[in-house]
DNA sequence: GCATATTTGTCCGTATGTATA
DNA sequence: CTATACATACGGACAAATATG
């Protein structure tokens, strides 16, 4: 028994493919924070943690890689990106432009198509209440997921959810300053309403105020966590 | 010999992977319409053309998934997709949403940054006087790539090199209805007139309907390509 | 600056499951 | 329903590049 498909352990292909199970359990890692930025992930150690082999280890890393959760260097093998301050514009840049527009063009809303969201809203309220700051940002992330699937769109789905996969990477860099998820909670709740009225002009115009908010927030909290003590050392790495 | 990096015909490894060239290759051959759509690519007939081994052709596949050039079936193989009247409307409207929000939010132009727009105008109307429609295409993807670089985003400018190249597929679809590339450049030149007046609101604007206008007329000439006679013939595969 | 060790990049051969003729 | 073809997945091997002492 040299070789074959799904040797040893794996009890059932499920329905997808090898590469992509390990994917999800190394997405997993990455955005529970398991997996520290900077870190390189070695094919031979994750071999024996995942069970799989070491091509499809591989396939697993392109998969990753093509959502933004890890970067390649050749002949160095992959790492877990740190993201900067640039990165940070550039996602909310492309966030603004998607989010504003989905919401922009939003047509035929009835109370049917917001139920998901006022279902987050709902969770996100509850979250806070308990003081689980962790499930008050899980829950703004699935708000934002079906706010912009109202849209409609496979396209614009499938770069959501690779932006905010980023995005939560983001937050695990800063270590998740928790009171940062607290005033999304309410804003979400404006949204819904606004949509529900269908306000869907002032609905956008308040998503776009709202995640320029959000941007600064972020930006200050990173900057803080980068020079916590007033030293003005410019790093030199990279 | 059994083994090793780069056996055989391979001279150099550039600065690129063998995967990365592979998908070159295919790249090419797919927006050439060398590659038709629903055609299934061999794992292994390819391996003999590339001259590279199935796991580098499997990673070359991930590659093209990514970008919307290839689609995989489980256990079926990768397939060159078709585009239909939803994918032109879906590409559009993220295209839209990308462009328009590009434009609009646009900073600090002065002629320099313009610079490498006027020569794509200029190359779509020398290449429309001698009638080369295919390189009138070539420019205005190129025109509209240096649109939403002059963002300066990095993930903004992958999107959009996506949707270019899925966009080019649909055009090889429609097997290229040539007359539909002649009003862009007229089109082209007039943003960026505006862009240098300063008229980034205008522009805006302008790109909208643009993109709106170029959505309808290609969308007409895929019905027609799929309905050339009046048959009422609801085809019945997938 | 150079020799060594580690790791990635690439390839081959083969077994097994799945879809289709 | 059986047979065939193919994709999926595995392990092993060597070459080259990088990191390390």
């Amino acid at each position: 028994m040299t070789g074959g498909a799904r040797t040893g352990a794996g009890p059932r292909p499920d329905r997808s493919s090898a590469a992509e199970r390990a994917a999800d359990e190394l997405r997993r890692r990455i955005t529970e924070g398991e997996l520290t930025p900077q870190a390189r992930l070695s094919e031979e150690s994750l071999v024996d943690v995942l069970h799989v082999s070491r091509n499809t280890l591989r396939e697993a890393f392109r998969l990753l890689t093509h959502e933004g959760l890890l970067v390649y260097r050749l002949n160095r093998g992959v790492f877990v990106p740190e993201l900067d301050e640039d990165d940070l514009v550039d996602l909310y840049r492309l966030r603004r432009a998607i989010e504003c527009d989905a919401v922009r063009t939003l047509r035929d809303l009835d109370e049917t198509r917001l139920q998901p969201l006022r279902a987050d809203v709902a969770d996100g309220e509850a979250s806070a209440r308990r003081g689980d700051w962790r499930q008050v940002g899980t829950a703004n992330m699935s708000f934002h997921r079906h706010l912009v699937g109202l849209a409609g769109s496979r396209r614009i789905d499938e770069v959501t959810a690779r932006l905010l996969a980023e995005l939560r990477l983001a937050f695990h860099i800063i270590d998740i300053p928790q009171e940062l998820h607290e005033p999304n909670v309410a804003r979400n709740r404006a949204l819904v309403e606004l949509l529900a009225a269908g306000d869907v002009a002032g609905a956008a115009a308040a998503l776009e105020a709202y995640l320029l908010d959000s941007e600064a927030r972020l930006l200050e909290a990173l900057r803080e966590r980068r020079a916590p003590s007033g030293g003005a050392a410019a790093d030199a790495d990279r």
